[in-house]
RNA sequence: GGCGCUUUGGCGGAGUGGUUACGCAGCGGUCUGCAAAACCGCGUACACCGGUUCAAUUCCGGUAGGCGCCUCCA
């Protein structure tokens, strides 16, 4: 029974399905630039949910967009379009552009072994979509044109400012910079931008006469209404977009149909590094690959993304990095023992351990509490099987039985060192030291473990 | 200015009204051909000030610090 807490209740809830198969829908990346580590960590933490509605025994639609056309700058609907600025800096198109960072996406994606969801949706091939959306709201009355675009009318929802419990006015007093202001509030925001006569756009679409391209926060509201159809049960996001996107793929469903978006809202806090939040201006981004350079597998960093919580500020250290990297190690030592137990594999399961690990999880995806039950309880075999497939560590995979040749090599050392010929024993534990494999002598015998 | 989060031992990081979180690192010991591992033990962690309570790190109030968002961001 999964627990949960509710951006849009601010309370932990007991999770109940809307219907037989669990819809979920993931906010998924802006693709005009190499995602960092703390935009994976985000993936992490909803493949984690994921993953424990399964084992919960749910059936679990999932879909995850990528956005690919206009995304601007700034929220406020002015700037530059991502994808457009991504390929003036790279002199490529806007298409090759967004294929780029899609692929190089889904193959960190696959490197942090998440669930691939079932549905990728491309916001650019939900265009006709877009303008049936645009039109609905239009018709509903929540809409207004300008010279640059469909706006919302946010004073025609009257919950508008509910779930982020904005205080519009606040906003207003604010330093926001205005720019437009053909708007009639400034919590409105568009639907539909116009291009401009002579401005540089690659993606355009016809509507209302003119050249456009979609609003950024229009494409979540009918990718889910198509693929998923609203309300779904989860949806999931970073804690930054609880006071604009979220809010705003909100008021588009509400004013498309009336329906209500998503039962239970789910946001990850942001990771800092040293302290400090990731970001271009202080030259602190990671990825991945970076972290690789260093001497840490995407395995690594997923260890230290479970090892906290979703909800909480975590600070990102190479030390705690280096922690997380040997707990891993650890585990896999673990293993390695099993392969060398002379019980039966298996036999020593104790059924509740497994069972203890999953009610972590379930208590709002607790895994550092999880953890910690897997570092203190003796797991078998079918134990670990089961760890992995909860939280995708890989492992079991990770962690082979020595092969024929390995184990002829360990057992020549130890027929050396039980007739004193040291000299030719450690130069087998130097041999097989190249392999990977550490010996080490108990008194009940040598036993190996991975190189570290 | 508005909204929100946060403060746990060297580094990370859970959690709880009274009992060891956990991982990594460190120190001491046992063991050992050597080495490593393993095991055992150690460091008197819960920002500060009040309050409630038999008892608070854990609830309430206040103070101070840190951070985030409102401008692209997971």
């Amino acid at each position: 029974m999964l627990r949960i807490y509710n951006t849009a209740s601010r309370k932990i809830e007991t999770f109940k399905p809307l219907s037989e198969t669990v819809k979920i829908y993931t906010c998924g990346p802006t693709v005009y630039g190499f995602q960092h580590i703390g935009n994976y960590a985000s993936y992490i933490y909803w493949d984690l949910l994921v993953r424990t509605l399964k084992l919960d025994g749910y059936k679990v639609k999932r879909v995850l967009n990528f956005t690919d056309v206009g995304h601007l700058t700034s929220d406020g609907d002015s700037g530059e379009d991502k994808l457009e600025k991504g390929a003036a800096r790279e002199g490529k198109s806007v298409y090759e552009i967004a294929e780029f960072y899609s692929e190089d996406f889904m193959r960190n994606f696959r490197e942090l072994c998440l669930t691939e969801p079932d549905v990728l949706a491309r916001a650019t091939d939900y265009i006709e979509e877009d303008i049936k959306a645009v039109d609905k709201m239009t018709a509903n009355g929540f809409t207004y044109e300008t010279e640059d675009g469909v706006y919302y009318d946010t004073s025609k929802f009257s919950d508008y400012a509910k779930f982020a419990k904005l205080d519009l006015s606040g906003l207003q007093a604010g330093a926001r910079i205005d720019f437009s202001d053909e708007k009639r509030n400034n919590s409105d925001f568009a639907v539909w931008k116009f291009i401009k006569p002579g401005e540089k756009h690659a993606m355009r679409w016809d509507y209302l006469g003119r050249p456009g391209y979609p609003g950024w926060h229009l494409e979540c509201s009918t990718i889910i209404h198509k693929e998923l159809g609203e309300p779904i049960d989860i949806h999931t996001g970073g804690i930054d977009h609880v006071p604009v996107h979220h809010t705003n793929e909100i008021a588009q469903t509400y004013a498309m149909s009336g329906k209500e978006l998503a039962k239970y809202w789910l946001h990850c806090n942001f990771i800092t590094i040293d302290g400090e939040k990731i970001s271009k201006s202080l030259g602190n981004i990671f990825t991945l690959d970076d972290l690789s350079e260093r001497g840490f597998s995407p395995m690594d960093f997923k260890m230290w993304v479970l090892a906290g919580h979703y909800q909480g500020t975590r600070n990102f250290t190479f030390e705690s990095l280096e922690a997380a990297k040997q707990r891993r190690l650890n585990w896999r030592n673990r293993i390695a023992l099993l392969y060398q137990s002379t019980a039966e594999p298996g036999s020593s399961s104790n059924q509740d351990t497994f069972d203890k690990i999953l009610s972590a999880v379930n208590n709002n995806l607790n895994s550092a509490e999880a953890f910690a039950i897997i570092d203190t309880s003796d797991l078998a075999m079918d134990d670990w099987r089961k760890v992995d497939e909860l939280f995708g560590l890989s492992l079991i995979a990770d962690s082979p039985d020595t092969d024929d040749s390995t184990k002829s090599l360990i057992l020549e050392r130890q027929a050396a060192r039980e007739n004193r010929d040291f000299a030719r024993s450690d130069e087998l534990r130097d041999q097989l030291k190249a392999l990977g494999i550490v010996i080490e002598d108990t008194t009940s015998g040598p036993i190996w473990q991975y190189l570290k």
